[in-house]
DNA sequence: AGCAAATGATGAGTAAAACTCATCAAAGGC
DNA sequence: GCCTTTGATGAGTTTTACTCATCATTTGCT
């Protein structure tokens, strides 16, 4: 026997908050609400749920446990109730990081309009595109080294890492000849040096030691900056091409390095007809984009 | 947003059952206010959960994936606040076989009683406490092969395999010189002839083929039938030492086999001092059973 | 085939929640 | 030290969940 489902989700929401005034907003209701619900619950459950220590509260350790709980399942009602309002509206959520969305999927989005005009395709751009692996998206679209492939994922695109900077750059630090001469100039990177640590090691330079220079965890943005001048980037094939043939950066070497990274798609186990065009028409976009 | 949770738990009970009527039995309401929740939800998300043929009712693909994960959510909702009511009411709830509850369990309860007068020890017999093991009991007496000893698992007891019968079994189907002559009497047995597969092979037994004879799941069914005399049966020492002691069976051989199968403790991941009391107390024990 | 029993749908009405409002108490910030 | 913020409480209101009466369909039975 269940208590009120509604004093649960109130007791879910004060617990994720750590304050019922905070889940009264999150709820649109008014905090007695939420006082109630909880109130009644420990009555029922016979067990203090929250320690009330005059102006706010903490968790009891039998609510931490219950809360665990609660916030799981409620999660997972919520991303399954989500994912059947998004099929009865056609809808195909994909997750991807901002540089893919941008340089990839948006240049191509027409296409699939005219080609799937019944399928809306919703697309969430965030930096940690593996968190939507469960339930709120349908196709993931993730990065990983090409060696670490995803089980039961698909493989949409390799990428080449090529060393970029604008030419306002090369005026400022000088001719650069080698790999080596980088190393005196201002690396951009991503967290974990992504790419840049790659590079050299196909590029023959063994690193003493960490790299310095800004770390930024947005690609669009250290892609802005290597256009700016304001420093070397490692950017990815074929991502970065069209920013070559207009002249916004420029490749420090002609080096070819093979690829390192790759992006890949991760599909909901619920496979709808309109997923799986998607992911049809993402595959076949490979073809023509390497 | 989710729609209303009575309402998914109503379409959830319908989906588990089958039928509304069913679904309204279970929550104890008129099977009205399921075909209205229903309805209601099916309006709210825009998509048809049921598809209605007349008298019955029947999942449509949309509603059949959402009733996996209300499944799924529900039961940890249903889970997780019984084990909060017993938390307050300092219940610890122990699944085991009925054969361990029966021979071992029982004749210690007194013991425990007096040594925790505050704990209440509340038995769940099952004949697969395997099923258990996720948050409907605290702690769960699973039966192991030795050998397969299940990881965070507690060793509570070893059981060696004997042959036993009746007095009568034996004046009914001739002396029994040698393991081989059994094979000629009727060997009742469990499921994948638990028990006597191990007892033949250490006895140096090599069986050609299958064993034939009754075969019973519940234990203590199969101890009955021996000393009923319907046939020869694998009994578990010391489950069965009473038995032994008091007559109602006799073994076959004086034969010494090294422990088979155990039994194992799995004890739920909160761990409250009542359920480490229980646990303490039952591994106590051991050291008096053997 | 024909009828009774079973299941679900529907709309109106009722009972029971969930929720708000007004008021109070306690605590922390300035 | 006062003002703001947060939560508690009891009475009153609104919304929701549910029932009842009635109907439609189907299925099992003889």
């Amino acid at each position: 026997m269940l208590p009120s489902l509604p004093a649960l989700r109130a007791f879910d929401a004060a617990a994720r908050r750590g304050s019922f005034r905070a889940a009264a907003e999150h709820l649109s209701v008014t905090a007695t609400a939420i006082s109630h619900h909880v109130r009644g619950l420990e009555e029922q459950l016979g067990v203090k749920l929250f320690e009330r220590t005059g102006r706010d509260i903490v968790l009891t350790e039998e609510g931490r446990r219950l809360a665990e709980t609660t916030a799981r399942a409620f999660s997972m009602l919520e991303d399954a109730v989500q994912t059947v309002r998004r099929t009865a509206r056609r809808v195909v959520r994909l997750a991807a990081g901002p540089i893919f969305t941008a340089r990839w999927l948006m240049p191509r989005i027409g296409d699939f309009w005219g080609a799937h005009p019944g399928v809306q395709l919703e697309v969430a751009p965030s930096f940690r595109p593996r968190a939507h692996t469960e339930g709120d998206a349908d196709i993931v679209v993730t990065w990983e080294r090409v060696s670490d492939m995803p089980e039961g994922a698909v493989k949409l695109l390799e990428l080449r890492p090529v060393a970029i900077a604008s030419e306002q750059f090369l005026d400022r630090n000088g001719p650069i000849e080698t790999p080596t001469d980088l190393l005196r100039a201002p690396l951009i990177h991503q967290r974990n040096q992504l790419g840049w640590l790659d590079w050299f090691a196909a590029m023959g330079v063994r690193l003493e030691e960490d790299l310095r220079g800004p770390v930024f965890e947005d690609a669009n943005a250290i892609l802005r900056g290597a256009a700016d001048g304001q420093g070397a980037v490692i950017g990815w094939l074929p991502l970065i091409q069209q920013d070559l043939n207009e002249g916004r950066v420029v490749r420090l070497f002609n080096e070819e390095i093979a690829p390192t990274h790759g992006y890949f798609l991760e599909i909901a186990s619920d496979r709808r007809a309109e997923t799986i065009a998607v992911v049809n028409w993402l595959t076949a976009q490979r073809a023509g984009s390497v």
